[in-house]
DNA sequence: TCTGGGGTCCTAGGACCC
DNA sequence: TCTGGGGTCCTAGGACCC
């Protein structure tokens, strides 16, 4: 048995927890620079505001509703969801944290009551966080899904066991709206006359597999009960790492994006050394916008390293020559970013034969360095190559947050004022 | 004017081996 | 004139998730 916990609304709903005023109201999470819908309120999303959707498309109903607009704020929902996953941890069962918003538990008891179970797991996140959680629960990670979702709209727990609630809930469910179904599969499956996961439920194995893939006949076998997809309790180390912003302002000149791909570089690096692992290959992209009428450009490059490292300098120094060679002048540039990958692990230390620091060095350098930046909880040491504008606060690859809330719990000088 | 960021898995086809 | 059978590995691109 699994159950599906789903925070509702999450990126809205923590912002709403530290500003009371914001109770029954309408509250949209904005992405990076301010640029798209992220998270909407209950509220918002009575007002047909969509998912993904660019904010300046409803410029006049934010005004006419009083909607309340942030800019998003990851330390704070980072640290909530730290909170949430704690809690969800003190009943005991395996736990597999599937995203910032959701975590699967298994629950193979067979002496439990489960409606009491999932009400003791809302009650309970919502008393020591204030977070609102939807509880499904099923045989299959599948059904568990769909179990939260129906918990979602019906604002309890939903248990999916009995074989003729199981029926009921298929038939009225669009395949698209199956994990593991998205647009492209809906419109294959629609063709080979398959609409809803009932539909899917009694399709023919060998037809799927055959017409469409191993995992949607996965998927399939999850809608009649039978388990494919396991609770990942110890998730696998990343296989690749990645860091990318889009720009509030377009970039043009070379020095700019090569200040911007340093510092992706920077970041990502340090996510690697807190894997303990090092990269043996590294991607750079840089892309002109989508959505301009300005002349369009992308492209990539990869390097092979050839001795893996988690050593910011170098892999600066990597990073920039791919650059140079990808760069063409004279566009207008709105996105980059840097690509890590093919990691081994830190405790194979591979010397280079003509390094004058060596790898322990090396290391011990960078370890400094991620600890200052911990400690001063910002960054108090970068790279030249990161560009010394004063704070990055007037640089054209800082990105704008304009609305955003207070980091109430990782911030000491942000914490929440009562009067 | 203004359009996110970060991941994983699967498959087909090419290159290569004996 | 007629040209096999069996396998692995790698990669790009497509699809999905939140």
């Amino acid at each position: 048995m699994f159950a599906l916990i789903d925070c509702n609304n999450f990126y809205a709903s923590c912002e709403k927890i530290f500003n009371p005023k914001l109770k029954n109201k309408p509250v949209v999470v904005l992405s990076n620079n301010d640029g798209c819908v992220i998270a909407r309120s209950k509220e918002a999303k009575k007002l047909k505001i969509k998912m993904g959707a660019p904010i300046f498309e409803y410029k006049e109903l934010i005004k006419e509703k009083n909607i309340y607009i942030y800019s998003s704020n990851f330390a704070l929902y980072g640290d909530m969801s730290i909170r949430v996953m704690k809690t969800l941890e003190s009943f005991l069962y395996p736990m597999e944290i599937y995203s910032i918003d959701e975590a699967f538990l298994d629950l193979d008891d067979q002496n439990i009551n489960y409606l009491t179970l999932a009400k003791d797991l809302k009650k309970r996140v919502y008393k020591w966080t204030g977070i609102d959680v939807s509880v499904g629960i099923a045989r299959t990670k599948t059904l568990a899904k769909l179990a939260s979702e129906m918990a979602k709209k019906q604002g309890c727990p939903v248990i999916l066991i009995d074989e003729k609630d199981i029926q009921k809930v298929l038939k009225n469910t669009d395949v698209e709206d199956i994990w593991g179904v998205g647009s492209r599969l809906k419109k294959r499956l629609y063709r080979l006359g398959i609409y809803t996961a009932y539909d899917l439920a009694l399709a023919e194995s060998e037809l799927i597999k055959k017409q469409l893939s191993i995992s949607v006949l996965k998927t399939t076998l999850e809608l009649n009960q039978i388990p494919c997809f396991k609770c990942e309790k110890n998730p696998p180390s990343k296989k690749s790492i990645c860091t990318s912003r889009s720009f509030a302002k377009k970039i043009e000149i070379f020095e700019d994006l090569e200040k911007a791909i340093s510092s992706f570089v920077a970041i990502a690096a340090q996510k690697l050394r807190r894997q303990k692992m090092q990269a043996n290959f590294l991607t750079i992209f840089i892309s002109t916008s989508f959505h301009s009428k300005d002349p369009f450009y992308s492209n990539s490059c990869q390097i092979t390293l050839p001795i893996a490292t988690s050593f910011t300098p170098k892999l600066i120094a990597y990073a920039k020559k791919a650059l140079k060679k990808v760069y063409k002048s004279s566009y207008l540039y709105k996105k980059a970013g840097v690509i890590l990958s093919d990691f081994t692990s830190i405790d194979y230390l591979q010397k280079d034969l003509f390094s004058k620091l060596d790898e322990k060095n090396k290391n011990d350098l960078m370890k400094i360095i991620d600890q200052i930046n911990y400690k001063a909880n910002k960054k108090a040491l970068f790279f030249a190559s990161e560009g010394i504008e004063k704070g990055l606060k007037k640089s054209k690859i800082k990105s704008s947050s304009k609305m955003r809330s207070n980091k109430y719990t990782t911030s000491f000088d942000e914490l929440l004022e009562v009067k």
